[in-house]
RNA sequence: GGGGUAGUGGCGAAAUCGGUAGACGCAGCGGCCUUAAAAGCCGCAGUCCCCUGGGACGUGUGGGUUCGAGUCCCACCUACCCCA
């Protein structure tokens, strides 16, 4: 046995004894060692997409936050279910196999093997007998089984509808994946072409997603980005009879009914399907130059307030179902402009200028009416009026506010049957599929005739084929339709000849019910069971960064609802608890030049930080991680150097785990030195002993003397631990530990072994090797992963003597130090003594008294 | 344009309720130990001013409430995020 504090030895040692010994293992029902006592808890962490970069040291800072959490709960006697596992389909994979000529599958494994190597190399307490990978055929096979769930409920289904096509690509593309009407990659124009999707859904959700917000203790910041995605209004639909149309209706949803007499113009999105039909023939060349180059224009670019609009008139007019048949003044023209987008309501709106500003800007530029309909505040002097205020302008409305002239305005819609109260939603379907290889293919085959059924779940998985060509086909069909003899299927009905689907499911379906299948990882039956499920119930908190505040967390609700309607699941939300975890940033560094200078060729000059060869002062700047900034910092590396314990300490130690902050490599060390003080504080290291010699059996009684100074301190330090886990602080349970061994170092003698237990227990989720290290050391044969969480008296938190601040008109004019409950008019006789001549040739009016705290006199 | 979050020493940060701003750590300075260095230990350390003791200022800026404001209110500036 060395006596020498060296981390890479006891790491290594420690993490093949957890392995080893299955110390992580998380006990199902029914499994050996389950008990059924015992809480269970389920922390996870939002899991990687394995890229070819392997991890920098800002990705395992949610991990070892949510580590840190899991070892205290373990401690605590919880079942803890922590797994981990990896989100391994998606583009990135497949188009670095196109450009290298690598199968993704190989790519995909040789990066998953680096991701869990440097993972295991951080001592996450994960159970990895639970590890999965979605591209993994035993995994994908139950992502098809959930997909012929929403299939047979009819929550999946094919539609025409508008995507991104880049023809240099030869492929579909994500809204994400077009930056104004270009390809992110390469830089190729993209254009809106309709073409067959696969959609779920979701919108049959929408009020479910959005009032179930109210069962989960997320951040609100997050369920306000859900709320405003799913976009619910309510309002009317109203259907405008077309001059010339007999047999057609523009039916346009707006939440301003009331404002129907002030609708003076119509706008119809460029993609609306009755636009050929309104265009007439004087205006066929403009509409239609028109439409054409609104196909390549993004939607941001199309809806920016700040942009000029742009339309063109139809030709036709339409026919306000506000005024009386015949009345000139419901005779309003139809535009088509692209501030209109077919993807929200019905792709047509009735134009309001006098209560929209964006309809006021069309009217001004084009020249068309402009009538106001709700009496504007007196000083108002904006254009459009969008406030509240009594109706002008408009029949029957005249004079009631705008609540009572919406349901006014409905009702009379109602009655004449030319309009509906409606509750429009922004969330649109969910366009699930794909034109790519790398993705679950659907469990679908298609009939001659143009009918679908679904593959039978017993033959799933519907296996990816081997394809060593699968770029995308010059024609526009994906991929998989080149795999000619995978394609050809039998019809399990009628034994005939049909064709497999060959578009593939989206990144995001693999990660929708993941944390699901960890709750029983290996079943090979079903996706999991109802024991299992019912067992651990859901996420209790769940960790990841605020880039999937939106989708990741919207499918998986959703894909959760449908599998508590089909009755596997017994709760209505998956994710409980949800924290997102600050960015960690870097520091880079430029020249005069603004060039960045690579890190390693920067060195310090006492604060200044100056280039290695040229002496030249740089500007430090924060950025974020990247290879591009050259400031990515490996956590190898670091391991190496100052140990996994240092490093997971220093992440923890940075600053609150929400915020984002940067990483500096000079403050690594502090870390470390931390570590070695609190490992000579136990250990002698000019001894052979495993600790010293005072700490090797119990103390007897209570602590005395030094003992209880100690005691006390201590006290303060895990309260302030057990503090820290509230709003996952955990710099402050560390700056407390550090203050702790401080005290404890300069009375080193007089530590007690019970304390330097809780000690080591208190520090195990931060510096668990460490602490298994010493916890051996003290004569423990048992890990100290599952023995009970450290405690205090509360009686040693209670001080007797404290220090007063001395104010005088709310200055800090001296100190008292006083029994705490001192009474009031010594302790102000004490005060007045310290303020001194601070309170000299003054009246003091008022004193007051703070208890424990303070004594301010007001002076005159 | 609307909404959110944040702004504290040279740096990361702390301050649970409106009550001694800067805990803890880094970098820095001084000392001890050492032949020397490293390591360790002890001490100093917001800024400015007379430098004995102290005084003035100080939590992005400007106001306000209060005996007392980093903390509460109003306006503004800056950064990042979301929505349009």
């Amino acid at each position: 046995m060395t006596n020498a504090y060296e981390p890479r030895a006891i790491e290594a040692k420690w993490q093949d004894r957890w392995e080893a010994q299955g110390t992580f293992r998380a006990a199902n029902p029914g499994d050996p060692g389950f008990d059924p006592q015992a809480p269970k808890y389920y922390v996870l962490d939002m899991f990687p997409y394995p890229s070819g970069a392997g991890l920098h040291v800002g990705h395992p800072m949610g991990y070892i936050g949510s580590d840190v959490v899991t070892r205290r709960k373990r401690a605590e006697g919880f079942n803890v279910l922590h797994p981990m596992g990896y989100d391994a389909f998606g583009l990135p994979a497949e188009q670095y196999a196109i450009q290298t000529g690598q199968h993704p599958a190989q790519t995909t494994a040789a990066n998953i093997a680096t991701y869990r190597r440097q993972l295991k190399l951080v001592g996450l307490s994960y159970d990895w007998e639970r590890e999965l990978t979605t591209s993994d055929p035993a995994y994908y096979r139950w992502t098809q089984w959930i997909f012929a769930r929403l299939y047979d409920r009819g929550l999946a289904y094919q539609a025409e509808v508008p995507v991104w096509w880049c023809e240099a690509l030869k492929t579909v593309l994500s809204n994400e994946e077009v930056i104004n009407g270009r390809s992110e990659r390469g830089d190729h124009p993209c254009e809106r072409r309709p073409l067959k999707q696969w959609m779920l859904k979701i919108t049959a959700y929408a009020d479910r997603l959005l009032d179930d917000l109210d069962l989960v203790d997320w951040p609100e910041s997050v369920k306000t980005m859900q709320r405003e995605w799913i976009g619910r209004s309510e309002g009317a639909e109203i259907d405008f009879e077309v001059d010339g149309l007999e047999d057609q209706r523009l039916t346009v949803f707006t939440t301003r009914p009331d404002t129907l007499f002030g609708a003076t113009f119509m706008v119809v999105a460029p993609e609306h399907p009755l636009v050929r039909q309104l265009t007439t023939d004087a205006q066929r060349a403009a509409v239609e130059g028109y439409v054409e180059a609104a196909s390549s224009k993004s939607d941001l670019e199309r809806t920016d307030l700040a942009k000029e609009k742009s339309g063109v008139f139809t030709g036709s007019f339409a026919v306000n179902p506000a005024f009386e048949a015949g009345d000139e003044r419901g005779k309003i023209p139809i535009w088509v402009a692209d501030y209109v987008l077919i993807s929200y309501g019905s792709g047509a709106i009735m134009a309001v200028p006098g209560q929209d500003q964006r309809d006021w800007d069309f009217a001004e530029q084009y020249g068309l009416s402009i009538v106001r309909t709700v009496q504007p505040t007196p000083n108002f002097e904006g254009k459009a009026f969008t406030g509240n205020g009594p109706a002008i302008n408009s029949g029957f409305l005249d004079g009631m506010g705008v609540a009572d002239a919406k349901a006014a305005m409905i009702a009379h819609l109602e009655r004449s049957g030319l309009g509906r109260s409606k509750v429009n939603y922004r969330l649109r379907d969910w366009l699930f599929s794909r034109q790519r290889y790398w993705g679950e293919p659907f469990p679908v085959l298609h009939r001659a005739d143009g009918s679908h059924l679904r593959v039978p779940d017993a033959e799933l998985p519907v296996e990816l084929p081997e394809m060593v060509d699968f770029a995308p086909p010059d024609d526009g069909s994906p991929p998989l339709s080149k795999a000619v003899d995978w394609v050809r299927a039998t019809d399990p009905a009628t034994g005939q000849t049909v064709t497999r689907d060959t578009d593939t499911m989206p990144g995001w379906a693999g990660s929708c019910w993941y944390y699901l299948r960890f709750m029983d990882p290996h079943n090979a039956s079903a996706p999991f069971s109802k024991e299992a499920a019912n067992y651990w119930g859901n996420v209790d908190l769940y960790v990841g960064g605020t880039e999937h505040a939106v989708l990741h967390l919207l499918y998986a609700r959703f894909w959760h609802k449908v599998l508590f309607d089909e009755g596997l699941v017994p709760t209505k939300e998956p994710f409980q608890q949800l924290f997102n975890q600050g960015m960690l940033t870097a520091f880079a560094y430029k020249d005069g030049t603004g060039r960045l200078v690579s890190g390693d060729e920067v060195e310090f000059k006492g604060d200044v930080a100056v280039h290695r060869e040229t002496g030249e002062a740089l500007e430090q700047v924060v950025a974020k991680m990247s290879k591009s900034l050259k400031n990515v910092v490996n956590p190898d590396d670091v391991c190496e150097q100052y140990g996994v314990d240092t490093f997971r300490l220093y992440e923890m130690f940075m600053g609150p785990l929400a915020d984002s902050k940067p990483w500096n490599p000079r403050d690594v060390p502090g870390c470390r030195r931390f570590l070695d003080k609190l490992w000579r504080l136990l250990i002698d290291g000019n001894t052979d002993q495993p600790v010293r010699p005072h700490l090797a059996a119990a103390a007897v009684g209570e602590p005395q003397g030094a003992a209880a100074d100690l005691e006390r301190s201590l006290a303060r330090a895990l309260k302030r631990v057990d503090d820290s886990f509230k709003a996952f602080n955990f710099n402050t349970a560390i700056a407390a530990l550090m203050t702790f061994v401080n005290d404890a170092g300069k009375a080193s003698d007089a530590l007690r072994r019970d304390q330097a237990e809780r000690l080591v227990q208190a520090l195990a989720p931060f510096a668990p090797h460490l602490a298994e290290e010493l916890w051996e050391r003290l004569g423990h044969t048992e890990s100290l992963a599952r023995a009970p969480w450290p405690t205090y008296d509360p009686k040693w938190l209670i001080e007797s003597e404290v220090e007063f601040a001395v104010q005088v008109n709310g200055k800090l004019r001296g100190t008292v130090v006083a029994a705490k409950d001192l009474d009031q008019a010594a302790l102000a006789e004490l005060a007045v003594a310290a303020a001194g001549k601070h309170l000299e040739g003054k009246n003091i009016v008022k004193t007051i008294v703070v208890p424990g705290r303070l004594v301010n006199f007001v002076a005159k």
